[in-house]
DNA sequence: ATTGTAATTGAATATCATTCTCAATTACAT
DNA sequence: ATGTAATTGAGAATGATATTCAATTACAAT
């Protein structure tokens, strides 16, 4: 199990955030943090809880939920779709700012990296004189494998 | 009570989803639908509900809730703004597309339409072969006003 | 106008993610 | 080692939204 190297610096990242706001860094805590680093890109609350609980440690749910502001405010993590049934978050240190297509058929995410928005983005806020802390754009509709799949029901809806 | 010219085509257009669907034009439906267009941009579930008791309109708030989704399909309202404890809504029918900044501060949300964000929208989507049905760009942070009172708040500590 | 029937309604209840309460425990500065 | 404020888990609370069900209603066909 000697997969925690990367992690140090996440933290390194949250322990310096804790100290500066005289907070304590947990047995829960660490591994709260730590189920987060082995999670895939887009994750729920409830999925940090079942990883937890499949390494055998039982940190409560209460305190996922209370560690999770501790994880954005430090920027480890973020908010990234809101809207379904629960909140989807996503590791955020170290990665690039990125956007996301929403398929409302599979539920499947998408990526995308776009400089030309960012550029944007900064000139309407500089306009409105607004000071962002957090650009979200969700495109939703429906993935290429889902508008395929739909498009072979409509021609054996005809053959039929 | 002379004020229901402008809604003959939100009616209507109300009417043609009904009918397309088998479904009926109740008289709660007309009520909460008429409660809609008089709400100001943007609002909530609880906002039609309150409108309606007003009027001394007996609409349940099931009901409120049951109408919300066909209002969206028959392409009248959306959904803008998630994430906080309850969604935002805001009336789309003859409303060029826009995007939002929503001040974490005081709530405010700010509209700004932006066509070089559409072009863009587009050519990402059609580069991934995503069929999109809905862009969501929204900003968060602090407006000027907000921006102003933190500022003298802190020149205000400073003299203390 | 009457009738048949599927759609709709309000009231109450359920859902379910997230937050809160509180007594017991713990981190950590001194 | 000690003091104290922060933290924890368990369970209860919250609150927006969804669902159940028996009674009502819209409306197409007669
Ligand atoms: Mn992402
Ligand atoms: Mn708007
Ligand atoms: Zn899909
Ligand atoms: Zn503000």
């Amino acid at each position: 199990m000697g997969c925690i190297l990367a992690s140090t610096t996440y933290e390194e990242q949250f322990k310096n955030f804790l100290k500066k706001n005289n907070l304590k860094f947990t047995k829960e805590r660490r591994e709260v943090l730590r189920a987060i680093t082995i999670q895939r890109d887009h994750f729920h609350a409830e999925d940090i809880y079942q990883q937890l609980r499949k390494q055998k440690s039982n940190v409560s749910l209460a305190t996922i939920y209370r560690t999770i502001p501790l994880l954005i405010d430090s920027g480890l993590i973020k908010g990234t779709i809101y809207g379904g049934e629960r909140v989807v978050y996503e590791k955020v240190y170290n990665k690039p700012h990125h956007y996301h297509m929403v398929c409302l058929n599979c539920g499947k995410i998408i990526e995308f990296i776009c400089p030309d928005m960012e550029v944007i983005q900064n000139n309407i806020c500089r306009n409105n004189i607004f000071l962002s802390t957090e650009y979200n754009l969700e495109i939703k509709g429906y993935c290429q494998d889902c508008r395929r799949k739909m498009m072979n029901e409509k021609k054996e809806q005809k053959i039929q």
